[in-house]
RNA sequence: GGUGCGGUGGCAGAACGGUUAUGCGUGAGCCUGCAAAGCUUAUACAAAGGGGUUCGACUCCCUUCCUCACCUCCA
């Protein structure tokens, strides 16, 4: 598999017949996460069921960041603690992925949880030298470590000259970045050099290195965090074990509104919980992946409405299938699999392309509801579409909604009610039962000699 | 100002030095008791501007312009 490589800045290959370790810079949980912390999640996911379902291990690691200014601010404001803010917004983040049908990580460290780790980190930085203790805190410094700026590609002396910077009397240099910060609000813990908490990026160094080992496959989160976040990681981390820290970096590209990022600063966000209220997952993760992951993505009314549209087409290719019972095979359909299947798979092997990968599934769903429509979709050859179509559902994370067997009977035995009443051109009393189909979140499809069900889930979008 | 992605039809988004995907949308038709959905078909003188290179460029080179992101917390 090849991936663009944000620090080589070309493609670098992945063997994939390996164990994969993956460390994804998560979220800090001081408020409810948005679409656009959505996408990057939502790529890793399907990155990761990708290779799971090539057999491949993933060690997929997710870190919450659970100490941080914004979430004492919160806490203050709130009068409550900071312990309390973050974990009711963890409990809240697993609501909203969990309704997003993210896999849950193999694990998900706090940094609260590895202050250790940490303190340890930090000591044999001091100790060689890398970074300072002074009046505010623990430092590292960025002058001693001669590749800094590698990966986002900006020179020292350019950052230097920036007006931006904002001058830290107990710096060294306006560049080194906190360590460890002194302070004796809560929460805070003791350590060799005094009371105070960790800085921001630490954390992400001592946890992928405590899970993942020194040098692990893949380290992601989205494109803003290239700098300063994933910079200064790499200098602590190189620092500290003098090996190369990730092999691949990997950054998703932000989910912009009007061309605008989305962010909190700038009020321009939608939350999970909104849109999922008015779309569901699968449009979604759809809308997600419609894009290159390294580009930006604008979110809009019209693209999700597309992805909707082409959900419910997939839908019912889903429901041809299993409903098929023509007996008409067609020589074609094996050459329609291996070609949608390949297609499928060496998208996402050339750099991760969801939006190709896409084409190729609806590709096989156009194909599909042609064959339903000709009356030549014969049963057997559906039976090996679906195991196709399935796998790709299972990649991409899309989820068709199962009904029970007595609900099938029930399905069953109201539409061969109604096709009585029809033969009978008792139409009013035969959209009775249409109607109350739909009640149950069943559509029919009447096709000419036919008629089969859709189970469709009923989403805020479909009423507006 | 620096750095980095980009700029392709109404929208989304590919490949490719020569024949311009694909999807959504839109028009027409088929099917249907009606409806929905589906299917068929049509549709677009698309390549930011200007120079080159070439027999030929959307694709290569130069240049100008523009968007966005990062340079401060951010997925």
């Amino acid at each position: 598999m090849k991936l663009q490589d944000t620090l080589s800045n070309s493609e670098q290959m992945l063997d994939i017949s390996k164990k994969i370790r993956v460390y994804l810079c998560g979220v800090t949980v001081y408020d409810e996460s948005h679409i656009g912390h959505a996408r990057t999640i939502i790529v890793f996911d399907v990155l990761r069921k990708y290779l799971e379902s090539k057999g491949t291990t993933v060690d997929f690691v997710q870190n919450f960041t659970d100490v941080d200014d914004k979430i004492i601010n919160r806490a203050e404001l709130e009068n409550t603690t900071a312990e309390q803010i973050s974990s009711r917004y963890i409990q809240n983040y697993f609501t909203d992925f969990d309704g997003l049908n993210v896999k849950r990580a193999t694990n998900y460290p706090k940094a609260t949880e590895h202050i250790d780790d940490i303190e340890n980190f930090i000591k044999k930085l001091i100790e060689k030298d890398m970074a300072y203790v002074s009046k505010n805190g623990v430092y590292f410094s960025v002058s001693k470590f001669p590749h800094y700026g590698k990966l986002s590609k900006k020179k020292i002396d350019e950052l230097q000259s920036g007006a931006r910077i904002e001058v830290d009397e107990a710096k060294k240099d306006p560049l080194d970045f906190a360590l460890w910060k002194f302070s004796d609000v809560k929460p805070f813990w003791d350590s060799p050099w005094g009371k105070g908490r960790p800085g921001w990026h630490i954390e992400c160094s001592a946890m992928s290195i405590r899970y993942l080992g020194e040098n692990f496959d893949i380290h992601g989160g989205g494109r803003d965090l290239i700098f300063p976040h994933h910079e200064n990681e790499i200098a602590q981390s190189e620092s500290f074990t003098e090996k190369q820290f990730a092999k691949i970096w990997m950054h998703v590209g932000m989910v912009t509104i009007n061309g605008e990022k989305m962010s909190k600063s700038l009020g321009n966000i939608k939350s999970i919980k909104y849109v999922l209220d008015n779309w569901g997952s699968n449009v979604i993760r759809l809308f997600c992946l419609s894009g290159h992951y390294s580009k930006p993505i604008d979110y809009s009314e019209e693209l999700l409405k597309e992805n909707l549209t082409k959900w419910r087409q997939s839908e019912i290719c889903y429901y041809e299938l299993i409903h098929a019972n023509d007996k008409n095979h067609d020589s074609k359909i094996k050459l329609l699999i291996e070609e949608t299947s390949n297609e499928f798979d060496n998208a996402l092997e050339s750099d991760f392309n969801t939006h190709l990968a896409l084409l190729a599934f609806f590709k096989l769903v156009k194909e599909v509801n042609y064959l339903a429509a000709e009356e030549k979709l014969d049963s057997n050859d559906a039976k090996i579409i679906i195991s196709e179509f399935e796998r790709m559902l299972e990649v991409l994370g899309l989820v068709i909604p199962k009904i029970t067997l007595e609900q099938k009977q029930e399905i069953d035995n109201l539409i061969t009610n109604r096709e009585q009443l029809r033969k009978e051109k008792k139409f009013q009393e035969a959209d009775k039962i249409r109607d109350k189909l739909n009640e149950m979140n069943i559509e029919l499809i009447d096709h000419k000699g036919k008629t089969i069900w859709m189970r469709k889930e009923k989403i805020n979008a479909d009423t507006q």
